[in-house]
DNA sequence: ACCAAAAGGACTACAAAGTAGACCAGGGGG
DNA sequence: CCCCCTGGTCTACTTTGTAGTCCTTTTGGT
């Protein structure tokens, strides 16, 4: 209830990248994740502008890591998904599985 | 391509309220299904302002039809998904269910 | 050692989507 | 008639979506 709000569109997508990034979930896999799954590719600001909202929400932590590739030295953010962004992407795909629930005929195709 | 832009997270599912709502997709019906399906009340501006603008972007069509119930006399808005409208929602939905795979386990909670 | 360029981000700014509330017209009942 | 209910419009404000520029640290070339 606390929450009433709800997941933006690219938020929601953003999160399930991260997800998907898991262990390895720097800003790089992130967005590479971003780009093969969702087919989705956006400027830097849009991305963690994104994320930093995800996290003023308590949706998203991160820290700072070594990195673990040569390519790069500095430290790289890694992000992680909190349980209350779990909660909130759990919710929506409730939600968008209850709709779809009927028109798979329409929504396959 | 043409259409590079993304279903918003409301637009999404106010036009998957109205394809719920099918031959019946009158402004009652289409609000009765985003609460029963989406758990989801809005205001009445809320809710035409997004219809409104989806028709802007070709997503939807309406026309006037006299009412079927004896509630009210008054003509109604009849909505309807068009052709682009489908798409957009396939694509959200492929999209969707790529960035959900292999968290199943996560997101089944 | 020095300088240019890349990586990883932060900050700023603006457009688009989400959302509420006040306002308005037609119909029906007393 | 008058009032209220219904279905809808208009206006306005907040939150998201998105790009671009700028800053800092490391690295490769000479």
């Amino acid at each position: 209830m606390a929450s009433g709000r709800h997941l933006g569109e690219f938020e929601q997508v953003v999160l399930l990248a991260v997800l998907q990034a898991a262990s390895e979930a720097n800003g790089f896999a992130v967005r590479r994740a971003l780009e093969e799954e969702a087919d989705r590719v956006v400027s830097k600001g849009a991305f963690y502008t994104t994320l930093d909202r995800l996290e003023a929400k308590g949706y998203l932590t991160w820290e700072l890591r070594e990195p673990t590739e040569a390519r790069s030295r500095l430290p790289q953010r890694h992000f992680e998904v909190t349980r209350e962004g779990l909660d909130a992407l759990r919710r929506s795909r409730r939600s968008l599985l209850r709709l779809w629930n009927g028109l798979e005929g329409l929504l396959d195709a």
